[in-house]
DNA sequence: ATATATGCAAAGGATTTGCACGGTT
DNA sequence: AACCGTGCAAATCCTTTGCATATAT
């Protein structure tokens, strides 16, 4: 997708030379839904592009993260999960985690005040500790439907 | 502090025995103001009760997050943080973190909106998704004063 | 040509597991 | 006596690093 362009001016410093296999990485991800590991990354590209190591796929998720094009999420301490930041399939939105069986819901139907609140809210807190908030998460945990 | 009691009866199903490593790991973390990871809770038991191992820290806190005692986090994917539920020095409370050095800043200091709308929020979720929410987490990213 | 990106293998850090021992019930 | 909890060492899982090779500019 990107290819260079105004691109190229907007994210010249983080890497030098936009290859094949970031291409690949972050094409996947624009068409992922949801969250995806790095294994699952690898597993996928390994089959279209043998040859690709884990490693690689690593260090550009870890590119790609400075860049702001993904969040990383690491919900229970085990693999962490990665995701587009805004593309063809994703908007801003919280999770609802199931205990039970892990299961991950995203969901970004807000309630108007729940926008309005979030705002006033990071404000107090950049007034009060001198915070500049950049960022925020916000998950829910809990028994979805198939294990309450 | 525990001790046995009607507690005993509350927590009957968990564990059979009340040891003095699992009595020890609480009374510090019920002493602890802020998160604490495993191997500080094992340095710092270490002092006073040589002989401790790792191994009994890390099931003795599985032990107790499964008991509801404590709320485990994993913010950056490196080791687990650890924080007892509600005591002397504990009241829920939300995350500000700060990307650049690290640093978690605990509030509590809730906007009255704020917690009516969380109740709010995860009522309609409840309905919408059929998941019952038992437990939140709220999180800012950001800049802190020393490094902004 | 020269700096950068890659892949492999090895290292690293946090956590979990296997197992024999020791203390409780 | 039977069971549970403990500590040690080894194993495991995810991720990062070192290094030689391949590649883009």
């Amino acid at each position: 997708m990107p290819g260079r362009g105004n691109w190229s001016h907007r994210y010249q410093g983080y890497f030098s030379r936009w290859t094949v296999p970031r291409e690949a990485i972050l094409n996947l991800l624009s068409k992922t839904s949801g969250h995806i590991s790095a294994k699952e990354i690898y597993a996928a590209l390994y089959r279209i592009y043998p040859g690709i190591g884990l490693t690689t796929v690593y260090r550009t998720l870890d590119l790609l993260v400075r860049m702001d094009l993904l969040n990383k999420f690491t919900f229970g301490g085990g693999e962490s999960l990665y995701e587009i930041r805004s593309g063809e399939k994703k908007e801003h939105h919280h999770h609802l985690i199931c205990t039970n069986c892990g299961r991950i819901i995203d969901y970004n139907e807000f309630l108007e005040e729940e926008v309005k609140l979030i705002k006033k809210t990071e404000e107090v807190l950049e007034q009060k500790y001198n915070f500049k908030v950049l960022n925020h998460n916000i998950e829910f945990y809990g028994l979805c439907d198939k294990c309450r």
